[in-house]
DNA sequence: TAATTATTGTGAATGAATTCACATTAATTT
DNA sequence: AAATTAATGTGAATTCATTCACAATAATTA
């Protein structure tokens, strides 16, 4: 019953997976029962044999000559990333970003459930933040084990980040979200991803400037 | 006095080109004066030769022996991505995600100057945000044109966002950053790039599904 | 039920990105 | 000033990702 990956799966099929899984969900409701590797591609402007290969590292998911049933792929596709069940999620400073975040309510409708917050202000701690009491960041590793959270969002100003991240790290969680521009140190076994919008920017500061691919020294 | 890029520079390249830069940053705070491709790799989680062979497709920095001069090599690396000037920035749809990034001093240091923001919201519009009158979206068009806006930030609900993006492409606006959960489509001549922070959830929720990578059918 | 059509699933081919390996060269030491 | 050391810059080798191309096959049509 248990299918053996072989190869590594990369990075870039895991995030098509997402972005195929957000496209399942717009056809779902436009109302399609199947739909083909041809018109799923030319949506997310990718290529057919691309959507066949990512999805062939998984499984036979389709039927020939048809394409694929759209709901039952959506399933298929939901079990690989893990959105089939619920987790547990806790976010540490509760600032601009944090708040925002908080308040999103989609990720909750994905299973990504914020159970805990942390902050070391003394004024938000014991607020109540959209239903949820802010904690002091001095109780969040017994918290961390206890709630048994298993992602965390980090919104902590850059200074503040890698020492709060040790402390995440020590309390077991193996999972975090990390929005200070900073490159956070974790072991091996600690699957750390980094959100930097600056980063993107910049990307397209880079594509505004050398959009004839030259450049000046 | 031109240098022009024969080989296309892969976004991999572009994106740790920022990494490089957000290190050199750091180095210089610790007063370094060089930074051999080592030393930065090392830091950066990432190979020596990597480092070398990005570099290398603008140019040589470095000193054999030696290094690349940490102050020389930050401030070509912002030439490269564009950093040496400033970009005109509109925001558009001022709500959660909105007030949290206009708030973010970091982007303006950076170049990136938020000068115009939008939304749809009688409340809304006409309120000073950080200093920024909220314009109403319906005079959007001519304002991106006459405040010749480069760079437009997307924070309008995914069901809004075709329509506001087509906008915003009939200005003239080349460069979109888009943090609605849809794939938006847009010329080719325009920069599109997506902040999703479902996707890097569901990675990470991949990536702890499948730590030995095994899955289930 | 046979012929036709559409589309998958996948090895093989191609293309792209990364890493290797070393000649080159600048700095430092003796 | 020669010898030694350290590290760059870059073709070549390798690894990894994407695309090609087609046999296999399910659905539909005649
Ligand atoms: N605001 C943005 O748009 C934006 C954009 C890109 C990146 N970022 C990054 O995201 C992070 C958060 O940004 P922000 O604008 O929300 O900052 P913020 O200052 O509004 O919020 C940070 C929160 O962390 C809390 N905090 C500080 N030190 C702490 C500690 N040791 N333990 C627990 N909590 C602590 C603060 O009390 C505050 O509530 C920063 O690293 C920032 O660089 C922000
Ligand atoms: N809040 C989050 O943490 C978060 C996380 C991931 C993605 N997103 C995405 O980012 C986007 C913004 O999220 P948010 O939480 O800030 O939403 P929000 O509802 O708080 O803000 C949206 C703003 O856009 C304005 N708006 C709506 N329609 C408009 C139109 N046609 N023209 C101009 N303005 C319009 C609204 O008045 C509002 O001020 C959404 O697409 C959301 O899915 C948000």
């Amino acid at each position: 019953m248990a299918r053996r990956i072989s190869r590594k799966i990369s990075n870039s099929t895991i995030h098509r997976l997402s972005i195929y899984y957000r496209a399942l969900m717009g056809l779902e409701r436009e109302g399609y029962d199947t739909i083909s590797s041809k018109e799923l591609a030319k949506r997310e402007k990718l290529t057919p044999a691309q959507v066949r290969k990512d999805l062939s590292f998984f499984g036979s998911f389709g039927t020939r000559g048809l394409g694929y049933p759209v709901k039952e792929l959506k399933q298929r596709i939901a079990e690989i990333l893990g959105l089939n069940r619920l987790w547990n999620v806790a976010m540490v400073g509760v600032g601009n970003v944090g708040s925002a975040l908080v308040s999103y309510k989609e990720f909750a409708r994905q299973g990504f459930i914020i159970k805990l917050l942390f902050d070391n202000d003394q004024r938000k701690i014991g607020s109540n933040h959209k239903g949820i009491i802010i904690s002091d960041i001095a109780n969040m590793k017994s918290q961390l084990k206890e709630n048994e959270i298993t992602i965390v969002i980090l919104t902590v100003p850059a200074s503040a980040a890698q020492k709060v991240c040790d402390d995440i790290v020590e309390a077991g969680v193996k999972a975090i979200l990390n929005f200070a521009p900073v490159s956070l140190k974790v072991p091996d076994d600690v699957n750390l991803l980094n959100e930097n919008m600056a980063i993107e920017l910049e990307h397209l500061s880079f594509s505004l400037t050398n959009r004839n691919m030259v450049m000046f020294d």
